[in-house]
RNA sequence: GGCGGCAUAGCCAAGUGGUAAGGCGACGGUCUGCAAAACCGUUAUUCACCGGUUCAAAUCCGGUUGCCGCCUCCA
């Protein structure tokens, strides 16, 4: 098997093919640093982490490169409301935006390069379009003609006339075209601006992407990504200039991640839905809303809502609920025990029938083995998560099953298998950036977090435990139930086991 | 108006020709003083609806209905 992935421009799922053998040029289209970043930039950057982690875990060399539109006309309209300059504002958020990626668990790109560090790029490759004649001077304006680039629509799938025809674009006196757009835009009084041959002014939109791809990652991309909304008009004009100037085909393969929904509206600022990442980030471990995501095909619209994201949240917890007792059962030390002859232990509960016999140490061991291929087999296929972190599902039942088995000492063979599962676990988790966290480290996390949120001290819980143990001890039942219902209603699950009483917030 | 997407159990969700992954929830069992956790089992004869192609369709084709996105800044 090798990795297909759907792409945009063709519409079908293509097997992948770099251009220059193990080397991958990977372009993800960044933010515009006006403000916070918000869940659906979280979800477009988590997509493309876990490509981005995905293809060099198949061996390529990938270069990946992430920008930032720090020049826009949001940035410029928010620099006047605060009364700054505009490159403070690019620069608040440009931490900000470090803050939240950090926050999140992302891999760092390659390179993250920024527009206004850019600008002479830009004015050569406009230079060329003029040249060329795919572009035209109005003034101090430089736009591009649509029309004379005869590939234009190929990427959103839409031809001239069509687009025109639906005209809810705004019309400009200077344009040739409606639909043509800015490659450089003379600046206004009291704008920032930068000095080109065409006076002063700064760059479109488009234009950047085009040039900072090209000095990283060359002519032709191997992936272009970004979110679904970016193909039109950005990524067709990214092309139609691209294209235009260097004759060459721009990107070879173009990967669009779906929206994210909140409670089934489309998150915008008018309708007050407009949730931040810190926002997120405040409620919920990083890998609860990675969980969340991944559970849903990177293309698919995905709804946001409270009761998702704890649905997300509950099996996170069992992950690490599962790996912490598995390090305790066998140590951190990894198991050099190999295997022996596989010995058949009949299952506790599941005696009856004519599968009785079952091996069930055989079958965890064909579980966990075959674990990583099936886990490549679902990312080949246009990184499909939802399917491989179901397998992360499987992988845990067996593992569980196994802990199961060895309620005292785990054979060699159980420790051997229980260690390889946390292996896979640790391995392919990587992947998805899931299981990053020491299973101790997860859970004394949330339970600080919880009885914050609570309004109780661990210090009184534990207090309120041995008391019930002591009526435990004396067969006081009845107390023993009472303390124990008073701390659910608190929010305390309790939970014996045959040493120690454990707590855990609901 | 144009273009595109989606519709799978109570909920979330994978599956694009070979007879419905997985998660959450619910229920029954094992374990337990009782619970909890974990495990085992049950929970869609069926994939919005109607036709068609095929030995075979959730998957392909045509139509109907409903929802959504893009066409304007947007991840």
């Amino acid at each position: 098997m090798s990795l297909r992935i759907y792409n945009t421009l063709t519409g079908k799922k293509e097997g992948f093919l770099p251009l220059r053998g193990k080397q991958v040029g990977l372009y993800a289209c960044g933010v515009t640093v006006y403000d916070l970043c918000h869940i659906g930039h979280a979800r477009s950057a988590i997509v493309f982490d876990v490509i981005y982690r995905y293809l060099r875990y198949r061996g390529y060399d990938v270069t990946f490169v992430r920008n930032f539109t720090d020049i826009d006309d949001k940035i410029i309209k928010r620099a006047n409301e605060e009364g700054v300059d505009y490159s403070a504002i690019a620069e608040k958020y440009i931490e900000e935006f470090n803050i939240d990626m950090g926050g999140l668990g992302l891999e760092k790109p390659s390179f993250e390069p920024k527009a206004t560090d850019h600008i002479s790029g830009m004015i050569d490759l406009i230079s060329i379009l003029i040249e060329k004649e795919f572009a035209y001077r109005r003034d101090g304006d430089v736009f591009f003609s649509v029309e004379r680039f005869k590939d234009y629509g190929k990427l959103s799938g839409r031809n001239l006339e069509e687009m025109q025809a639906g005209a809810r674009v705004e019309i400009d006196e200077k344009k040739e075209n409606p639909l043509d757009f800015a490659l450089w835009k003379s600046s206004k009084p009291g704008e920032p601006f930068w000095k080109s041959p065409w006076g002063e002014g700064r760059p479109g939109w488009h234009i950047e992407c085009s040039v900072m791809s090209q000095k990283y990652l060359g002519e032709t991309l191997d992936i272009h990504g970004g979110g679904k909304d970016l193909i039109f008009p950005h990524h067709e004009n990214e092309i139609a200039q691209s294209e235009a100037a260097t004759g060459k085909p721009f990107a070879r393969c173009w990967i669009h991640n779906g929206f994210v929904n909140i409670n089934k509206e489309k998150m915008s600022k008018s309708l007050g839905n407009f949730l931040t990442i810190k926002e997120i980030l405040r409620q919920w471990h990083p890998e609860v809303l990675r969980l969340f995501f991944l559970s849903h095909h990177y293309r698919s619209p995905v709804d946001y809502s409270e009761d998702s994201l704890l649905d997300a949240k509950t099996g996170l917890d069992r992950f690490y609920t599962t790996l912490k007792t598995i390090k305790e059962k066998i140590g951190i030390i990894p198991s050099t025990l190999t295997s022996e002859k596989p010995y058949s232990i009949p299952s506790p509960s599941r005696g009856e029938g004519e599968g009785g016999g079952v091996n069930l140490l055989e079958e965890a061991r064909k579980t966990i083995e075959t674990f990583q291929i099936r886990f490549e087999e679902a990312m080949d296929d246009d990184f499909n998560t939802a399917q491989a972190l179901g397998y992360f599902y499987d992988l845990q039942t067996v593992l569980n099953s196994l802990l199961d088995l060895s309620r005292g000492q785990p054979t060699d063979q159980i420790r051997s298998l229980l260690d390889q599962g946390r292996e896979q676990f640790r391995k392919m988790g990587w992947i998805v950036g899931l299981f990053r966290e020491e299973p101790e480290s997860y859970m004394d996390r949330q339970k600080k977090e919880g009885l914050k949120k609570l309004g109780l001290s661990e210090e009184e819980i534990l207090k309120l435990i041995e008391e019930r143990n002591t009526a435990r001890k004396n067969k006081d039942w009845k107390k023993a139930d009472d303390i124990r219902n008073d701390l659910l209603s608190k929010g305390i699950v309790l939970e014996d086991t045959p040493s120690v009483t454990l707590w855990k917030i609901k």
